[in-house]
DNA sequence: TATTGTTATACTCTATAACTATA
DNA sequence: TATAGTTATAGAGTATAACAATA
């Protein structure tokens, strides 16, 4: 259960990485128009189609009064819209609009910048396989719930 | 200069784990009486000894003035304290206390739990041993300045 | 009663703008 | 004039608490 005395330094120097990481990101989206947060909720949308509050809530992980926010961001700049939901009456289903469907489509054609460019930038081939083969692993830990039950999609 | 398409996926994926990560490291960090930024500034501390605002500023990829507000919590919480600079009166010193440091080490004793736990969770030996190696790929692309020059270490 | 969604409120994190003091 | 630091203000991101509507 505990973990042993050499992954500590890597979880230390993982923490230090992703902190430093997330302020690249930002600054990154930060002239596009959407923030991170909620570039982090369309490309959910597109990859996964249309959600309830609470499931997309459980999927970014995060509280739906906290995912309520970015929708209703999202919703005033037209990206996203809510519709009913067809056998019960209390949820309301999250959907990417034609404008948002295009968004998230001319962002993947601009290139997805910064992160990439990074890596093209300073790391040779060797170290982008190594990287590319851990990447998967990371997404996996992020996935992890945390105390909570992993939410069932969409319904 | 452009990124090739493969590496456009590994930095999407890349994104997606930063974006989650952070978010279980600030629930972590939530009940322990500090925050995020400012663990971070503590660990620096420790590790890289005494610094000026704009040093630890640069070092940390963000503004001064954004750190200052990380700071002065630190100061009221008695982790840090300004001293003056020796030779140039503008600077001011900003260096650990002892409850600081008694802080850093007591939580370095504890383990530093939710990453390093996830991993011996849910990794093999071999997949802990890759992520092991990927890590350090990554703080390179973390410290990689954005398009500014590399702060010199406290002078 | 339990679940879904919402509104109100507050705190952290970070940015920009404008200022003071020192070099 | 340029640099180090600070104060004021604002917006993003998230949380808790309290509530309404529906199951």
């Amino acid at each position: 259960m505990a973990a042993d005395i050499q992954l500590q330094g890597v979880a230390e120097e993982l923490q230090l990485a992703v902190g430093l990481l997330v302020r690249h990101m930002r600054m990154a989206s930060a002239g596009s128009g959407v923030t991170l947060s909620q570039v982090s909720v369309l490309k959910r949308l597109d990859r996964e189609g249309p959600a309830t509050v609470t499931a997309l809530a459980r999927a970014e992980q995060i509280r739906p009064q906290s995912l309520n926010a970015t929708v209703s961001s999202l919703r005033s700049a037209g990206y996203v819209e809510h519709t009913a939901h067809p056998t019960d009456g209390r949820r309301k289903v999250i959907a990417l609009t034609e404008q948002g469907r295009r968004f998230v489509r001319e962002r993947k054609e601009a290139g997805h910048g910064r992160l990439a460019d990074l890596m093209a930038d300073r790391l040779s081939p060797a170290e982008r396989q190594a990287l590319a083969e851990a990447v998967p692993l990371l997404r996996r830990l992020a996935e992890a719930p945390s105390p909570h039950v992993p939410g069932t999609w969409t319904e």
